[in-house]
DNA sequence: ACAATCATGTAATAAGTTACATGATTAA
DNA sequence: TTAATCATGTAACTTATTACATGATTGT
C-alpha cells in the first residue's frame, strides 16, 4: 500500500512548502505567517489560521523549522520559527520543480458572465465595488513596491506580481464597466 | 473592509453556482461543463470531473436544472443540463451578490519567492518554462477572442479577463527572468 | 483489432474553512 | 474598564482531489 510513501519531500503538503518558502524568507511566528499570507501574499496562497499552527507545529516536528520563543514587544509571548538546514534542503528541491498552473476560483468571473440577468445599474454597481477592492488592494502593493529595493530581489519580485495583477484586474473592471454601460437595454 | 461581503441569498456551495452560471450560459453535459472550467473557465473556477458529475445531480434534484438524454452525435449518449425558471431565480440573486475576493493558489509566486537557493540558470529555465505555459494559454483566449462579438457579451468578457490574466502573467515572468539575469552570482 | 477519446460514476483521502474557545496585552 | 488587537489552539464540517472503475464509440 504505502511503501515508497514518506521516504523525503515526496508527498508535498502544498500548504508546508509555502510555510517553508515564508520563513526563509523571514522568521516569523504563526501569528505574522497568517498575516503575512492573508495581506502581502494574499495573492500567493490564502489561508486561514487555523490550518497555519498545525502546519508550523508538523514541520517542526519533522526538524523542517525551528522554534524561539520571544518575549512579546507588543503583545504576549510567541514562537518565533526559522527554517533549519534541513529545512532549507527541502524547500531547496521545491523551488527547483515547476508548479502546476495556479488553481483559480473567482467567482467573480462567472457573476459577470450572467450579467444580463442583472439590471444595468446594479450591475455597474457591483462591479464598481470590485473594481475598488482590488484599487485598494494595489496601492497596498505599491507601498510595499516603494520601499524595497533590488537587494530584497524575492520579496520585490512577489509585490511585482501582486502590482501587475491587480493592475489586470482592475483594467478588466473597466472593459466590463464600459461594455456594460454600451449594453442596449 | 469592503461591503462586498454578503447580502443573504444562497446557503453558497460555489460549485453549485457555477455550473449554474455555466449552464445558463449555455446547456452542456456534465463532460462538456468539465472540459469547459478546465480549459475556457480555467481562469475562474478549475474543478475535476468527479466533483462536477455528484453536484449536477444534486442541482437537478433541487429542481434547479433540467437533463434531456441527447444521442451522441460522435460519442456515447449523454446528458444534456439546462437551467430551469427556479434555476435562472436562484442564479439571479447569486449574481446580484458581490464576492469575496478569488482565493488564489499559485506556488510559483512561492517559488520565486526563494529563487535564490538556485542556480541562475535552473531559475531562468524554470520562468521561462512557466512563461511558454501562460504563453500557450493566451493564446487559445486570443483566439476564442477574435470569434466572439458584443452580441456574446458574457463570453466575450469572461475571454477578455483570461487574456489580460494570462498577459499580466507572461509581463511578470518577463521581469522575473531580467531581474534574475542581471542578479550578481 | 486497437488505441484514443467520449462519457460517467464511486470511494478514500486530503486540504482547508467555520465556528468555537482561551487568554494576554495595549490603547482609549 | 472596556474594547481592540495580539496570539494560539481544537473540532466539526465542507469541499475537492486522486485513484479506481466501467463501458461506448470513432478513427486507423
Amino acid at each position: 500500500m504505502s511503501d515508497l510513501k514518506e521516504a523525503k519531500a515526496s508527498k508535498a503538503k502544498p500548504l508546508k512548502n509555502v510555510l517553508l518558502a515564508g520563513l526563509y524568507n523571514q522568521p516569523r511566528s504563526g501569528y505574522e505567517m497568517t498575516k503575512w499570507l492573508q495581506m502581502a501574499g494574499q495573492h500567493c496562497w490564502s489561508v486561514e489560521h487555523s490550518s497555519v499552527y498545525p502546519a508550523l507545529r508538523e514541520l517542526e516536528k519533522d526538524g523542517l523549522i525551528k522554534s524561539e520563543r520571544a518575549p512579546g514587544t507588543r503583545g504576549p509571548e510567541r514562537s518565533i520559527y526559522s527554517v533549519t538546514d534541513a529545512g532549507r534542503e527541502e524547500l531547496t528541491a521545491w523551488v527547483a520543480n515547476g508548479s502546476p498552473r495556479p488553481a483559480i476560483k473567482d467567482e467573480q468571473i462567472l457573476r459577470v458572465l450572467c450579467f444580463d440577468l442583472l439590471p444595468r445599474e446594479t450591475a455597474l454597481q457591483q462591479i464598481r465595488a470590485v473594481r475598488a477592492d482590488h484599487q485598494a488592494q494595489l496601492e497596498f502593493f505599491l507601498e510595499r513596491q516603494a520601499v524595497l529595493t533590488e537587494h530584497q530581489l524575492g520579496p520585490l519580485l512577489v509585490t511585482r506580481r501582486g502590482v501587475l495583477a491587480e493592475q489586470a484586474y482592475i483594467a478588466w473592471c473597466d472593459e466590463v464597466a464600459e461594455m456594460i454601460a454600451r449594453r442596449p437595454t
